[in-house]
DNA sequence: CTTGTAGCATACGCCGCCGTACTGACGATG
DNA sequence: CATCGTCAGTACGGCGGCGTATGCTACAAG
């Protein structure tokens, strides 16, 4: 067949979202030839059809991870103008996108692996470019962007890496309202210092009122 | 021998200690007997004089881990009786141990392994649970302590993600010393809201001084 | 000197996974 | 109908890690 029928990328692409998925559950090493093929009812004989190896099934995981983390992720908020809204869009994503959280840290705790380690930082490179320009179009400079956009990420991943450590411990519920707007006070400042001497000013109000 | 002898735990130990640096750099997947005799200028027949299979291995490696990221982590700052100063202590350490970091962040990405989840779920609720304590010695409420707690917690974690996933990106030298100083101010509340006169004597914020 | 034992080495069988033939079913095309 | 490309099944060899059985050495006790 000539035509690029729709058909037969479907295999090729199911066979690496079957490899991210086994990825969440199980980390990188869960992504095994055989296992896979029996949870997809098949035999290696339809793999080594599609890939060369384990390790081509892996990188195109990994593309398509990446792809769905930069590309596709920033677009969804691109069409956001205000860099305030902008910001606390993203960090409700972060914090309710269990799936996609789980598929990172399993990601970036196997960033030995040298494909996915270039990957992981690739991703989390362009999320932390793409918060400090959201900080420095709140008004703030380049220097302090970095810095808030940094603890903003931070804060970020932590939640995700508590939330699964620990999940009993997590706030939940109303709890997690208030702990939400904590982290959003904190994390965003409303009114940008004139000069860097009043910076202490960012977060005059700290305690909860609920 | 009847009397305990130094020499006899030696060993044991030594291959508890081992596994965990196998796991601080490749994961729970790394703790492998023979890959760990070699190491060790050994073979599997010490291994299994010492240890009945590899799970109990693993498991003398997380009872070590577990102690010394509890008991003994925790003893090293109870003689601090300023809570203020505690918490930047932690702080300050959470952000220079990286090996420690390493494994942490190992172990949390095997949580799957049924022991191996149980014991990170406990060293999280007891760091968090510490350091709420620290909190409510600040003067804060059971509440407020819990919310800015975990938060700091999660930055804490997350640092050390960060660092490991994007070590370009992250702060260092003096960038790391602002960055630093703004995560303190925003995550130590400095003027507690009624009562006590403490307010300025937190409000002196102790940089660090490397 | 004999015996026992602690500690490690050696050799073996087993299993899970990888990768490679080779074969087979099926539809499209000549 | 014969042929070819697509996709999947089957069979095989190899490797690495687990666990066991057994042998070897040093040392201590009697």
């Amino acid at each position: 067949m000539r035509e690029p029928s729709p058909k037969q990328n479907l295999s090729a692409e199911q066979w690496a979202e079957a490899a991210l998925d086994a990825m969440a559950s199980g980390g990188l090493e869960a992504v095994s030839v055989e296992p896979l093929a029996r949870r997809l009812g098949v035999t290696k004989g339809s793999f080594y059809w599609h890939f060369a190896n384990r390790d081509a099934l892996v990188q195109a995981a990994l593309e398509l991870w990446e792809r769905r983390e930069t590309t596709d992720a920033i677009a969804r908020v691109r069409d956001e103008p205000d860099p305030f809204e902008r910001i606390v869009t993203l960090f409700k994503r972060a914090n309710t996108s269990h799936r996609s959280g789980r598929l990172y840290l399993a990601l970036a705790a196997a960033s030995d692996h040298p494909s996915v380690g270039e990957v992981v930082r690739r991703v989390s490179a362009q999320r932390l470019d793409y918060l400090r320009q959201s900080y420095q179009a709140l008004g703030m400079n380049a220097h302090d962007a970095r810095l808030w956009s940094t603890f903003a990420y931070a804060t970020f991943i932590g939640n995700q890496q508590v939330h699964r450590d620990a999940p009993e411990q997590f706030p939940s519920g109303a709890e997690f309202r208030d702990y939400f707007k904590l982290m959003l006070r904190s994390l965003i400042p409303r009114a940008m210092p004139a000069d860097e001497s009043n910076a202490g000013q960012l977060h005059a109000v700290h305690l909860p009122k609920t």
